[in-house]
DNA sequence: ATTTGTTAGTGTATTTTGTACACATTCAGG
DNA sequence: CCTGAATGTGTACAAAATACACTAACAAAT
């Protein structure tokens, strides 16, 4: 079954119009969901795409996009559904990356939460943020969140440090062409430090993960820079996603 | 209340003799687990201990020692408890690593896991393995194992060996008292390859995490060591644990 | 046409870190 | 006292990280 098919079957089978909050009561024991935690990239800063939340306790806090897990669905695939429903997007970069069950981190009841986090360009042409309760905010101006949501994000942007550091993954954020000062922004907003520019140019170069697609930059008021485009021969690693 | 109380609690609770097959029937949703992946380290060997499958579908098989979460327990908690439970050692290191929530991945039903890895000194005075059923195995010895699991060990090693370069938390594995050689084969055993024996001694001296406490190896047949401790004051890191 | 502002593009010297490698020493056991 | 086995030690070389400054190309303003 693909990813498509199982999110009509499930929205045939919520079309009764069932609550978060209702399906938690309703269950004794513990209910499962998937929040996801979804990065952007925009004019130098690490972006996060949030909701306004939906419940009376956390009225008018944002809060990441998530929904419960459905009893025949698989965890990754309910993230999956989660970021098609909302953004339209079908292949992007997601990762499981923590899972979080405190007692009390949900109003409603007991609710377990498995974070995943997600990269996207913000500009990719398929994306559509349908929900106008839906938008991005950078990530330095986060400081309160509904549920325990701060905490997640916090978590998945140390998450993100890390694994930049192993994988090129942080092509996903950009555009399918790009400069290099726009990768060394990127470098820089996830890593929190400045990078000499010369020292860089150097070593992202010599990772072999880019190419130069002999084009110019356009429409920018300086001296345009060269073109280039991630290099998905030499590593599928930043192509990789879960599913 | 603390983890003994809690146990105290969940085991009145629990004296009716419930099986986690009953439970997850009983449950229209999901239900909850947690695994650990506990490694130990004796002989030059990285070890798993594991316990013999009480499943019918899993007979004579391997599987990891687990449970299932509470409603009314933090899954840290619930992790801590197992471990308690199994192997008397009220304070270890203990990370969650990663959920495991594939439809079909438990016969009795729809169990999603939470995976934690625990690193523990096989020879810890508190150490008490009372289960009969509970044995070490060497990790390259495991082929199959219940349920998910071995997939859920890999990825705690793989999880491992990146902590390991990041984190000094090997030091866990080892007894207070260690020689330099017990370092450089814990690490090689951890890492998968052979550790220049001089360049291994001056980087890990230079780390900082170990210092020399005036004593040497005794009952070696050969030459004996100087031996070390865990340096806890210049990092917390290593004896951090959850909860 | 000229000037100004802004970013692109480039190389070298220095420091730091990693790697390769061999021999004398100390103990236990026979 | 000889053997076996592991300890303890330093240096030369290679590789990687760091610090750092000027000219070139374009747009915008004058």
């Amino acid at each position: 079954m693909t990813v498509l098919e199982q999110i009509a079957m499930h929205n045939t089978l919520l079309k009764s119009n069932k609550t978060i909050q209702g399906e938690v009561k309703k269950n004794r024991g513990i209910t499962l969901s998937v929040d996801c935690n979804i990065f952007g990239f925009d004019k130098g800063k690490l972006k996060v795409l949030v909701i306004r939340s939906d419940y009376e306790t956390y009225k008018n806090q944002f809060s990441l996009i998530g929904d419960l897990v459905h009893p025949d669905e698989n965890i990754d695939s309910a993230a999956l559904r989660i970021l098609l429903e909302k953004t339209s997007l079908d292949t992007i970069y997601l990762e499981q990356v923590k899972t979080y069950g405190n007692v009390q981190r949900h109003p409603a009841g007991r609710v377990v939460t498995i974070a995943y986090c997600a990269l996207i360009n913000v500009n990719h042409h398929q994306l559509k943020i349908k929900d106008h309760e839906l938008q991005w905010v950078d990530y330095d101006d986060l400081k309160i969140m509904a549920f325990d949501h701060l905490q997640i994000i916090q978590d998945c942007k140390k998450w993100l440090q890390q694994k930049l550091l192993i994988e090129p993954i942080a092509f996903n954020l950009l555009p399918k062409k790009f400069s290099l000062r726009a990768v060394q922004e990127l470098y820089s907003a996830i890593l929190g430090e400045n990078l000499d520019r010369r020292n860089f140019r150097k070593k992202i170069l010599s990772l072999g993960y880019i190419v130069d697609i002999n084009q110019m930059e356009k429409d920018v008021t300086h001296r345009p820079g060269k073109l280039y485009k991630f290099d998905d021969n030499t590593t599928m690693q930043s192509t990789k996603a879960v599913g």
